[in-house]
DNA sequence: TAAAATAGTTTATAAAATAAACCATAAATA
DNA sequence: TATTTATGGTTTATTTTATAAACTATTTTA
């Protein structure tokens, strides 16, 4: 009936990095943190755990003079969002019976 | 771009509480827990947290000699729960252009 | 009548999200 | 040119949540 919802994406913050970066080639931290809105920490640690998880792959060097993080969706990541969107669907539909 | 999801209704479980409540007059406590296969004491938690948001209704009565309790879904509740769905599309779209 | 089941509640613990504080460098300003 | 301010983050601390574990009360069954 439910199924179930993979705790890394069910994060307001997670899922709209996942969201973006699904969209995009690849984005850096401050387009990120622009489309988010997100705290530069909570986007920062968020970042990791995506990255740990293996759901984005991270790059950091630098643009010019200063720092930068560039994210990229990998291969697993999609798979994990279409998966995410696959399964909360099951808890949006009025038409329930599935 | 993205909305806002508010925070009582993006928890699993009671997302899938209140998508039963919706399609339904009314459900008890065992019923829930059938459908969804939470714990009793999780159960209790968050029907507690929706009832005290006011977005359900419960009834604490008996059904012959057992105790049973009778949740319904309240017009603030199921404002929220479609706000919420309303919401949470904005993170799912991939024609993100909205 | 003792054990197990039903229908929960309450309390404790673990995990998450968020905020606050911090660091390093670069650029602007006085 | 010294000092402040801004940029691009990271780390640590705090708060909030979710979940699990323990408990209560009654009821049914063996």
């Amino acid at each position: 009936m439910f199924k179930a919802l993979d705790p890394l994406l069910h994060s307001e913050l997670r899922l709209a990095v996942m969201s973006i970066l699904i969209s995009v080639e690849e984005a850096d931290f401050v387009f990120i943190r622009g489309k988010t809105g997100a705290s530069a920490g909570n986007l920062s640690v968020q970042i990791d755990k995506l990255s740990e998880a293996g759901y984005i792959e991270v790059n950091k060097g630098f643009k010019g003079k200063r720092p930068q993080t560039v994210c990229k969706i990998t291969q697993k990541g999609i798979k994990a969002f279409e998966g995410y969107v696959n399964a909360i669907k099951s808890y949006l539909d009025v038409d329930k019976d599935n």
